[in-house]
DNA sequence: AATTATGTTGCGGT
DNA sequence: AACCGCAACATAAT
């Protein structure tokens, strides 16, 4: 579910929360959710939580006890289309009445996966309906393999137009389909991917080598906006299905102008926004507007 | 009730 | 290489 947006303000509140706490204990309640030995975390700490990608990547403290230090360095978090991870405090229950977060009370749900408890009793609770994301226990040789599949990411200071449009020189796939693309760019999803577009002005079906340089920098422009406006704002909630670590929604929604937006009025020109189907992917844009 | 949709990615085939 | 379609899985909406 989460793009980059999400997956930032989800680990930028995490570091608060978990940094420093040792791990007492660890559940798995669905296997496929977990890769590695869970029992090897117990006892270790979070030393860091940074982000990769749409991967959280939590830096593990090496065991005081050297029997135990396996040389597991990171445990790495996927969230895919459905998972979330909720922290509860058993001192302060959240929600408070609110809506969208008095379930966090409730947890753990028949939709939690992985419980990891700290010493404080608090809990991190990895949600994962459709049980695609993974949480992966590894050592730094395969944190760098997972990590090298990817190409920069979409806020990284040090990308620049010149890589995007020598990545996407020989490709004819439609534009969106290539911003969404992993090995070119990570962090672009299918909303962002939308909405970036609309406000480069450029059609998604566009072959992606056939951008004008203007073009291009227009929507590279429109991608780092986007997204950062997105975490600003705490990333984007519909449907209740992404929420921040503490059950709440965020607010990106509400300035969506094309994603979900099927039959309504352009923002701009007042005309109604498509929908269509490209690469599987629902897919929405203005024909005014988007050329 | 069957079909279609969903915020991601990986695989196998052409 | 690049591209395409489908697969992983669960649920809600048409």
């Amino acid at each position: 579910m989460p793009e980059l947006p999400e997956v930032e303000t989800i680990k930028n509140r995490l570091v608060n929360l978990v940094v420093g706490k040792p791990i007492v204990n660890i559940q798995v309640l669905r296997d496929k959710s977990f890769r590695g030995d869970p029992d090897k975390l117990i006892g270790l700490q979070f030393i860091k939580v940074t982000r990769r990608a749409k991967i959280i990547n939590f830096h593990l403290a090496q065991n005081i006890d050297q029997s135990k230090n396996f040389g597991l360095s990171n445990l790495l978090i996927h969230l895919k289309m459905t998972g979330q991870l909720i922290y509860v405090d058993e001192n302060t229950k959240v929600g408070g009445g609110h809506p969208t977060a008095d379930w966090v009370n409730d947890l753990p749900s028949k939709h939690t996966r992985v419980i990891i408890q700290f010493v404080d009793k608090s809990n991190l609770f990895f949600n994962d309906m459709r049980v695609f994301g993974w949480v992966w226990l590894m050592d730094k040789d395969l944190v760098e393999q997972e990590f090298s599949k990817y190409g920069p990411d979409i806020n990284d200071p040090s990308l620049g137009l010149a890589y995007l449009i020598a990545s996407l020189k020989n490709r004819r796939i439609p534009i969106k389909q290539a911003i969404m693309d992993n090995k070119v760019i990570a962090g672009v999803g299918n909303i962002y991917a939308s909405e970036a577009l609309f406000v480069a002005g450029v059609h998604p079906q566009r072959p992606a080598n056939s951008l004008r340089e203007e073009e291009m920098s227009k929507l590279f422009i429109a991608m780092q906006k986007v997204i950062d406006r997105s975490i600003k704002l705490g990333g984007t909630t519909f449907d209740g299905k992404y929420v921040g670590v503490d059950g709440f929604a965020g607010g990106f929604q509400n300035e969506l102008q094309v994603y979900g937006q099927n039959n309504k009025q352009c923002p701009n020109c007042g005309s109604l926004i498509k929908r269509i189907k490209l690469g599987g992917r629902g897919t929405f844009f203005c024909e005014r507007c988007q050329s």
